[in-house]
This record gives structure tokens, C-alpha cells and sequence, in this order.
DNA sequence: CCATAGATTAAGTGAGACTAATGCTACCAG
DNA sequence: CTGGTAGCATTAGTCTCACTTAATCTATGG
């Protein structure tokens, strides 16, 4: 069905020179072998490419519509492949990494612009979605790699993928001061607490029975839901409108604590922690780019305004 | 440089099905030769294409790149191939065709459409000008065949060419019947026309001088030239316009003759005749399409009223 | 008219494309 | 836990075919 491809590249040279001899040169090899190349080309498309005067080829009709179909791949092909080799020497082209929810729109757009200052050559697609998603986006190929949370979801990576840690979030439950005063009246007991209002995440159904199993080692099977809100965002606004408590990552309102507008409820237990991990495939050869990426992100979550957002927390004694 | 291109084709199909036995399938060949080939097409680019899972390949960012550039590629390919094949079962496609400019603007058109009634997947792309500049068309393979002036403009278009007369033109002087009349006075002798007012063409120079040697075998060096026009339709209005007499062919003032407008002035000679006839390359396979365009085109000027219209004239005796 | 340039053709050879067989490893069924 | 299987990699061996050298052909230019 479809002809020798190579055949087709001397083709392309013959085309261009409109001469056996050109193409012999562009190729290193002799005008024999050009010939012959050729020759072939046109026997298995059973079509005259070109019509032979002597010392010289004019393309017939067909030859030309071949050329203008192989032409712009030509193009494509040496520009891209130079682009491709060009990745390899300055981090450039397209990175596209996989995070959880709220991880990505908080601290990756930062970390991608100080990034591009260095680089500015290297653009990013983020793509957001729950553990489950984001390593099938993996398996297809479709990003370089994911940051995921490997602790409240535990899901086992096993074997094919390098699972590094790279921040631990503290995951709190939250009350507005005035809740905490007015309805909770400072009493953070188990029996004070465990029937009063509760705003919860839908994306993850689980992560308010495992607070409560965490810290009291009893599964809840029902609390009273008043709201249900569909980000992190929509969490703390309903948390500040004093509707009710929540679980979450404690660095999103990490200002809030510090203001006082926001307490977090804490028990005689350390907090519960969110690992969030890069992962990637074991076996996977990153590129410069991803190389140099991992790297300059791995240095700016270790930078201490950083780390000191996701781990001091004041709670409540 | 460029790798090879087989080994694009089959990282194509690898890539296509994302694994190494259905490329196989693919491509007629074992699953040990795809292999073979992806890995030494990965050394030719120094880029891995796919990360290997156990029993699954991933594609690398670079890999959907190389695909990116391969796909269109193959699309095209394909459906040209299918194209340039269909051609060779059904006229089609696109045919290029040279001629004289008075020839091609009356003449063909007609014949363009009455063919395209037969074969609507033809499109024609008609190039006008002189024999030279057909030729050289013709060399560069910018049209498939051309209708060109062979007799009047005496060039030896020696040895390549295949010259097939299509029609002949007879070449005649002519003059408004009022000009014959009142300034000619029915006086056609060498004496008293030759200094009298001539309208000339520029693009056939040599024409009228042509014309004067024929009939009266004198080679007049200048003339009394009142107006130079660039196109046949030019000369006539000039005719008609009674400033003086021209030449040019017979069957472009047919008409004009017939109601006794316009007198075709003869000597006792013959009226020179210039042939118009089909030049291609020689040795070159036409395609159906070409043949199947000859043969109708060759047909129509076979038709009684056209041959009429080419040589029925009637000269001053 | 010879010399030349450019294409084609013919014959021989070595690289490399392909096959067959084996190895490897994750996954699945029982 | 264990054997079976699926899918890719690897290896060794075979043979095709891409390439070279050399000869042939022919329009063209000096």
C-alpha cells in the first residue's frame, strides 16, 4: 500500500534539484543508487514521476502533487526535530503536570512564573483532578508527571512509579472564631462537637469521617451536612460565614488562623497530615526540562516562608 | 541529519496502537523487527519516544511531538496516493495547458466546458503566451501539453517534442470594406497597398513582413504603421475603424467577412497558412486524463462547423 | 565531431532488515 | 503462592536489498 519512505526522501531531493546528481550529494550517496531509488519509487506507485530528457527530469503532474504533499512534512520534520534537539540543551517546549484541586491553584502558578523567569522558554499545561485521574493521565502519556496526595487517598503506587514526597499538608478541622466561641463555647470534645453543623467537599466524600476516625477512633456514618461546596475556596467561605465546620488543608487558611478570624480544632493527637508526592514512572528518562523543572520546584517548597505555611499552625489547646 | 524514514512509518504505527505487535501486524513483519527499529530510530534522534511500562508503551512528551509531525503527513499521503491512483481509472484532477492568447481565449473555453460535462472532475488551468514562453512551460514541467504556433513562427522545436498539427489558420491582409473601397480603390496590386496605413500586432512582430514576402516575395523593412495594438481584438477595431489593413487569421474575422464588413485581401497565392499544433514531450506517458482531453479535443476540432470556420474564406479575387 | 554531463543499467558485495528463538517481567487465574 | 500468559527486548543467524563500481547511452556545447 504505501510506498518505501525513504524512497520518498530521495524523492524529495530529486524533486529539489530537479536532478539525480543534486539529490546524489544531499544524500552521499551515488547518482547509481539515487537512480535506482527512484526507479522503485515509481514502480511500486505505478506512476511516472518525472518525464526523462535527456540530462534532465521535469516533473510530470503526479510527481508534483507528491512533492506538495511530502514538502511541508519535510519542514515539520527538520524544524521539529531541531526543536526537539534544542530541548535538550536549555530546558524549553512544553511541560504538562498533573495536581491535585487546590495544590495547583494556589502554589503552582507561582512556582511556574518564577520558573519562566529563568526559562522563559518552557510553557506548562496543569491539569487538575483527584489521584485517580491524574495517574491515568499518566498511563496515557498525557503528563510528564503528577503531584498527588499519597497519604489521605492510600492508594498503593506500586512498582512502575517513583513516588517522592514532597510536602506534607496538615489537614484541620476549622470553625470561624465567632463559632467557636458562640456555638462550639470553647468545648472541642467529641460529644460537643460531633452533632453540630458541618460544611463539607464533595470531591472528597471521605475526608471528614477520617478526621473523625483519626482523632477519635470512631467511623461516623452520618453528620449534619449544611452545606456542600464543591472547592477549597467555597469551603472557608462557608467556614467564615459561621454555617459551620470543615476539614482541610490548613496552609489555604493559613492567614485566617493567624488573624484569628479561623480556628483550628485540634485534639490531643498531632495533626493528621496530606502527603502530596511528585510522581512519575520508575523507569521514565526525564528530560532536561523536567529535570530542571523537578529541581526548581523542589528548591522553592523547601524555602522557609514555604514550609512555614504548611506546618505552623496554631490551634486550639 | 533526518533519521530514517521507515522507522517513522513504523513509529507511526507503534505509536498509532501504542504497541509493538499490532505495529507488527501493521506492517506484515515480526514483533522483533518493530522493535528493532524503534529502538534504533530512538538512537538516530537521541530521544526516547516512549517510556516501557511492562506490556505497555507510554509515549514521551517528545514522542507525541514526532507524532504530531508524522500524522498530518500520513493523512495526506494516503488520500494523495488514493488521488493519483483514482486518475488513472477516471479523468481527474487538475490538467495544464498552454496556448496562444487569441486561440486560448476563443477557442478553448468552449472546449475546457464541453469536456467538463463529460469528466466534471477535471479542472483546467490555461496559460497564455508565445512560443517561447511555452516551451519554457513546458521544460519546467509547468503544464502538461501546449497548442502552439509552429508554422509563422518557424522555430525547430527539434527532437523532444512530439509536434501533432491541430488546425491551421489561414493568415490573410485584411481591411474594412469602406477602406477597400474608397481608399484602396479594389486595387490589391503590390503598388498600391504598400505604403498605404497598417495596423500591427506587437506580440507577432514579424507577421506583416511575413506576409509581404509570401505574396509578393519582397522583404519590406518599413511600413506605414498608424496603430500598434496588443491583441487581435485590437487589430480588427482598428479595421473596422477604417484606419487601415492588418493581418491576422481568418477564422477570428469570419464573421466580420461573411456580412461584408471586412474583405480578406488575396494575391494569386495561396493564403499562407499558420499551423497550430499540439507540443509535448515526447517521450512522456501522457495520463488518461491528458489522453482522454487530446482525444476530445482533437474530436471537436474535427467538427464541421469548427474546420468550416477555420478555412471557409472568402478573399477579393 | 569529439568531449562532457547527466541519466540509466548491470553486476557484485556488505550492511542491516528480518526471522526465529529466548529472555524478561508484570499481571491474572486458580 | 504458583504457573500461565501477554507484551517487549535481545540475540544469533539468514538473506534481502541498498549501495558501489563500472559500463552504457545520448543530447549538448565547445
Amino acid at each position: 500500500m504505501l510506498p518505501d519512505f525513504n524512497r520518498l526522501k530521495v524523492f524529495y531531493y530529486v524533486y529539489s534539484g530537479k536532478s539525480v546528481i543534486s539529490a546524489a550529494q544531499m544524500l552521499n550517496v551515488t547518482q547509481s543508487a539515487v537512480s535506482q531509488h527512484l526507479k522503485k519509487l515509481e514502480e511500486e506507485l505505478k506512476t511516472l514521476l518525472f518525464t526523462r530528457l535527456h540530462k534532465r527530469l521535469v516533473p510530470t503532474y503526479e510527481g508534483e502533487r507528491l512533492f506538495e504533499i511530502i514538502k511541508p512534512f519535510m519542514v515539520e520534520l527538520e524544524s521539529g526535530l531541531q526543536s526537539i534537539k534544542d530541548t535538550k540543551v536549555k530546558p524549553s517546549g512544553l511541560l504538562r503536570i498533573g495536581a491535585p484541586a487546590e495544590f495547583g491553584k494556589i502554589q503552582l502558578p507561582e512556582i511556574f512564573a518564577s520558573f519562566r523567569q529563568k526559562y522563559p522558554d518552557v510553557t506548562f499545561t496543569l491539569t487538575l483532578g483527584n489521584p485517580e485521574y491524574l495517574i491515568n493521565m499518566l498511563n496515557e502519556g498525557q503528563i510528564e508527571f503528577a503531584l498527588i496526595d499519597t497519604f489521605l487517598t492510600q492508594k498503593d503506587f506500586s512498582g512502575i512509579y517513583s513516588i517522592e514526597p514532597v510536602i506534607d499538608e496538615e489537614i484541620v478541622l476549622i470553625a470561624s472564631s465567632k463559632y467557636y466561641e458562640e456555638v462550639l463555647k470553647r468545648d472541642t470534645s467529641f460529644e460537643n462537637i460531633v452533632d453540630k453543623e458541618y460544611i463539607t467537599f464533595h470531591a472528597k466524600g471521605m475526608i471528614l469521617k477520617n478526621w473523625y476516625r483519626y482523632h477519635f477512633g470512631k467511623m461516623i456514618s452520618k453528620f449534619n451536612i449544611v452545606l456542600n461546596v464543591d472547592s477549597a475556596l467555597g469551603l472557608v467561605s462557608g467556614v467564615k460565614s459561621h454555617m459551620g465546620m470543615g476539614v482541610m488543608a490548613s496552609h489555604l487558611v493559613h492567614e485566617d488562623i493567624q488573624k484569628g478570624d479561623i480556628v483550628a480544632i485540634g485534639t490531643d493527637k498531632k495533626d493528621i497530615l496530606n502527603r502530596i508526592s511528585l510522581v512519575q514512572f520508575q523507569d521514565k528518562k526525564p528530560s532536561l526540562t523536567e529535570k530542571t523543572f523537578q529541581n526548581h520546584f523542589r528548591d522553592f517548597m523547601k524555602q522557609d516562608h514555604v514550609t512555614a505555611k504548611f506546618s505552623k499552625i496554631i490551634r486550639t489547646p
